[in-house]
DNA sequence: GATTGTTGTTGACAAAGTCAACTAGTTATT
DNA sequence: AATAACTAGTTGACTTTGTCAACAACAATC
């Protein structure tokens, strides 16, 4: 009863993320992880996303966001389009490089996930990823 | 196929992390999250243990480790003894105060930890656990 | 049209993680 | 026993990630 389940999600992040970084060498384009991440959120969106729509989604500080972005524009992989219906806000879009880049970070990531994945059935993953779903919804739920 | 658990668990991970530094009020003790993540691992086990130790466990940086427990010792939660048969390292203990702050934490700890696991039944509980377990063991058995 | 709310930006930090160089011991090799 | 190779812990210097508060510009509501 009241087993911990922090302890083994810690290390197995600890563990994903130096794994990711090693796929990926996000360096070699003067980008982080977090950089990545937002540039596939972006990729992945068959709406036009607004800054707003990734502070919601993934919960990161819009303040962080906001100047990740600006980087990810300065290195020109991303792109700023207005919002014809709030001046206040701007769609955001990939550059050509950017996409090259989130297609290659495609490839490396699901290496990763591969290796992750291994010895495991297409069952347990599908339930391991719905308890994550589940216990974050538990979480924030109760801000 | 190949379904993403990335983004599920770094979501997770995010939410958790919120949701402990609320239920515990770490600045209360001029004390980190990651301090209290080290002093439950120095008071949990049964041995005596080594920063070395902690650093095989955890994979926490040894640099990074070495300050976290300056600090706590400065801060009188945590005690260095001689390790007899090794000049180089020293065992670490808690001090009484470090022992209260322990027993505190665990219960903040287990409230959030029954709150994130509230629906789950405790096979589903064990099931992700071993998960976890699994796919850290191979991602680090590929360093 | 004044108030209240929202989007994005900036400043200023704090927490967490990384890498390389180094000291002082320990173990292995010759 | 001397030397070489390795290990535990420490320090410096940084980078990445996360947080909070204040603010400008616009939007929505009353």
């Amino acid at each position: 009863m009241s087993e911990n389940i922090k302890e083994p999600l810690f290390n197995l992040l600890h563990s994903l993320k130096r794994s990711l970084r090693h796929a990926i060498d996000s360096a070699e384009f003067g980008l982080t992880p977090l950089h990545l991440r937002v540039l596939k959120i972006i990729a992945n969106q068959d709406k036009q996303v607004t800054a707003n729509d990734i502070v919601q989604k993934t919960l990161i500080d819009k303040a962080q966001l906001a100047r990740l972005i600006k980087e990810l524009i300065n290195l020109k992989y991303a792109e700023k389009s207005d919002n014809p219906s709030d001046k206040r806000s701007y769609f955001l879009g990939l550059s050509p490089a950017g996409i090259k880049i989130v297609t290659k970070l495609s490839t490396a990531e699901s290496r990763v996930n591969e290796l992750m994945k291994s010895g495991l059935t297409d069952q347990e993953i599908a339930d391991f990823s719905r308890l994550a779903k589940r216990m974050a919804q538990n979480l924030n739920q109760h801000l």
